[in-house]
RNA sequence: GCGGGUGUAGCUCAGUUGGUUAGAGCGCCUGGUUGUGGUUCAGGAGGUCGUGGGUUCAAUUCCCAUCACUCGCC
């Protein structure tokens, strides 16, 4: 037991069984376990938008994502941590998942400065210089209530302008994932091993198969509970980034859970799945549902807003089993609360497109019975 | 009854000192969105410039009449 602790965590990720390339496993986390593969859908504030956590629950899902980068401008760590943390503070009950910030500042923050020791930026709201490095981004998911902490990574944009950073940001990344790491054990050094969050290694790489191996099998030597695959989807083709997925798949690590950042559009979920993922996050079920866009057995998509729906008497999916298509809420209902922007057709549409990457999920569970 | 004002896209309005395919916002139609800048982004359709005359090479613009709406006064 001693030899165990000293050489590295006792294994979180449970592989129950393999078909083909699909893992079915079990993640444990001091909140419960998850079944995987899993999709998390996205509360970036503290709550999926629109949702009860009754709602969401009520979907199938399991663990929600929050946002350190967010939460940490408001309302701030120490507010949620004087509510209770994250958990008493959004009502949400199970595991929660939080970023570590390092992709928002890539994303949304405008005048941003990467230095070694980390990144500053202007909050947008007020102007003031906030400041992020590794050991802060540790220090707020912790204060936050974090059950899965991710490392704070440099991520760099894979359209034609970034590209030529890659190795750059791949390099530091390495460097602040010892930094988090260090930092992440000091913080949580008194905790027993059942009751401390889990720790996500980020692999960086962009579309350089070299780098993507070397930074994978970098984190993978690392003390980590899982490895994330970061710096997809943002900017390449659909092929690069699938073959960037049939690239490594035999490279992971089979001990520890897999987690492919930002990746939902169902095709996708399907391809990471079949190809050793075992965990997924992504807006687009939630985004596109605020924007009327929803998905259908198949993988197709309608656009509930067309006049086509206005009397358009079936549920948005009639093969679908989500509370929406069940309570009988018509393609013309939702048109309607759409159109004149009632955010009830958000969070019913939601329900259903989280409904739908979850019941993919289960599908490819249900292959272990 | 007298006097003033306004009539331009579905709506609210710009504009043209007379000159090619008359604009905006909203609405409408269609599409985008991949570790969430919640009211988003992009594209598109849509107008006999109230109606009828006149002047002019040319009128949505100037003139006359007329209709509608509106304000004020007897």
């Amino acid at each position: 037991m001693l030899m165990q602790m000293k050489q590295g965590r006792e294994p979180h990720f449970r592989l129950i069984k393999t078909d083909n390339n699909v893992r079915i496993g079990e993640l444990k986390t001091r909140l419960g376990n998850i079944s995987t593969p899993v999709f998390m859908p996205v509360g970036t504030r503290g709550a999926v938008k629109g949702l009860h956590p009754d709602q969401v629950k009520a979907t199938g899902a399991q663990i929600i994502l929050g946002n350190t980068y967010h939460l940490h401008l408001q309302p701030g760590e120490d507010n949620v941590r004087k509510l209770g943390g994250l958990h008493n503070f959004t009502r949400w009950d199970g595991p929660i998942l939080t970023d570590s910030g390092g992709f928002q500042v890539f994303s949304l923050a405008h005048m941003r400065k990467i230095t070694e020791e980390g990144v500053t930026f202007k909050d947008p709201r007020n102007g003031d210089m906030i400041s992020l490095t590794p050991e802060k981004s540790m220090q707020i998911q912790i204060d936050l209530g974090s059950d899965i902490i991710m490392a704070f990574d440099d991520v760099v944009s894979l359209d034609a302008s970034g590209r030529d950073r890659t190795l750059e940001a791949l390099e530091r990344t390495h460097r602040w994932l010892e930094r988090c790491i260090i930092e992440f054990k000091r913080l949580t050094s008194d905790m027993d091993e059942s009751e401390r969050p889990l720790f996500f290694g980020i692999a960086q790489g962009g579309l350089d198969k070299n780098l993507r191996k070397k930074s994978l099998e970098f984190v993978q030597s690392c003390d980590v509970d899982g490895v994330a695959i970061g710096g997809l989807s943002v900017g390449e083709t659909r092929q690069e980034m699938h073959e960037m997925l049939e690239y490594l798949q035999p490279l992971y690590d089979p001990t520890k859970a897999h987690y492919l950042m930002g990746v939902g559009d169902p095709i996708d979920f399907r391809f990471a799945i079949e190809h050793g993922i075992d965990m997924m996050d992504c807006v687009l079920a939630t985004r596109n549902a605020r924007h009327g866009t929803a998905w259908l057995t198949g993988d197709k998509k309608i656009h509930l807003t067309n006049k086509k729906y206005a009397d358009d008497d079936k549920p948005i999916d009639p093969l679908c089993d989500c509370a929406t298509c069940q309570d009988g809420f018509t393609r013309g209902f939702l048109r309607h609360q759409f159109k004149i922007k009632e955010s009830l057709a958000g969070s019913l549409a939601s329900i259903h497109n989280i409904r739908y990457l979850n019941k993919i999920a289960e599908d490819y569970r249900d292959l272990s019975s």
